[in-house]
DNA sequence: ACGCAAAGTTGCACTCGCTGCATCTTTGAG
DNA sequence: CTCAAAGATGCAGCGAGTGCAACTTTGCGT
């Protein structure tokens, strides 16, 4: 079978703990609502709460402590040969396929971290996090030390940037063009370099 | 007089708080230092600690509210006929020297936060914060606007990056070469892009 | 079916970070 | 020397997060 019932009973309540904390955090703000009060909009206890999210914000932001970093298995799917670059290209745009399928309630939590700087914070750390295992993958496939040379660390970073400037501009544009689109020019950027005269506009004059 | 008596005891509460701080962080971990001890360590009350800093981790990196990011002044300084991407390694050269030159302190609190991530979370959300920033006045000089055009956002992440790295490079390989070496090779690889074959290793064979 | 071990839930007591408010002390200008 | 403003402090309190010791549920072997 595919799970019993105690994997689908603790699926369900992280979801219903994750999706109050979510909507909860709209309606009252994020320090407008206690733990208490996520807790039960979920039907258990506070205490309980902590045995699934080991804080609120990461309930609010859906990150639930020891599940595997979906970018990085994105990562290893790659074909060995692809220059790293084309490889992390990949990975983007899987990720943003991705989120660009889950709806609603991602949107709910981009907006809530733009408006709310802590929990964009907290955010910003979980990819940084993500960031050292990517980098340590592509210092791998390269064969580079990932503590002398500064290649591997330096192109993870540049293209989570990517992924994530193609992911805020979609959001800010009304979720109107795909995000693959900005995704590739982001990319091709990277590609190419950032010499004189490469600066150019989404909108052409 | 360059300064009263009332700021400059200020000053020095602030400097006392934060290296009480740095130095009982390094004893008992920063979890294990209450900021009652730190109040203590520096002869103010608990109270007090927080009319200076808004958390004990700021306290621990030395980061005060509302003082002005350097950065962006050394960005601010820069000629405006220069490309964005050479502004901002003129930036980052400026910041690596005063780094650079400030010595014990910062150290110590560079392997704080290597040990202990919590703190590297928060000193990553200081920077993301500048990031912003930098955007905007990238996107001043470009012309561009920050929203609908990657190219200010992404160019600002890319330089902060390449700081970052070889700052820690630097750290890591003992401070023996000078961080402005590495700055200056992290820069190249990003005017001449990521493509393909570009992928140079520190130690050549 | 049944019983038992493991997994999960809960209540409790506790520490600590952090805040608002009212009060007292210190500073510096006239 | 006086007095208003700035700063320091004590106090009372909220809420996050943790360890521990029951208690309940699940699922497996028999």
């Amino acid at each position: 079978m595919s799970a019993g019932l105690r994997e689908r009973k603790k699926a369900e309540t992280r979801r219903a703990l994750s999706s109050a904390a979510v909507r909860l955090a709209r309606e009252l703000g994020p320090d407008g609502v206690t733990v208490e009060d996520i807790a039960d909009a979920a039907g258990v206890s506070p205490r309980t709460f902590f045995n699934y999210f080991s804080t609120k914000d990461d309930a609010i932001l859906g990150i639930s402590p020891s599940d595997p970093p979906d970018m990085l298995n994105d990562l290893l799917d790659r074909p060995p040969d692809e220059s790293p670059l084309d490889a992390l290209r990949g990975m983007a745009l899987a990720a943003a396929s991705r989120l660009e399928s889950t709806a609603d309630e991602q949107i709910a939590r981009y907006e809530l971290t733009q408006q709310h700087p802590a929990l964009a914070i907290r955010r910003a750390a979980r990819f940084s996090e993500v960031e050292r295992q990517l980098a340590e993958e592509i210092a791998r496939r390269t064969g580079l030390d990932v503590d002398r040379d500064p290649f591997p660390t330096l192109v993870v970073a540049a293209a989570i940037a990517a992924l994530r400037i193609a992911v805020g501009m979609w959001n800010e544009t009304g979720r109107a063009t795909p995000i693959s689109t900005v995704i590739g020019d982001n990319f091709d950027q990277l590609a190419t370099g950032f010499d004189v005269g490469s600066a150019r506009s989404a909108v052409p004059s």
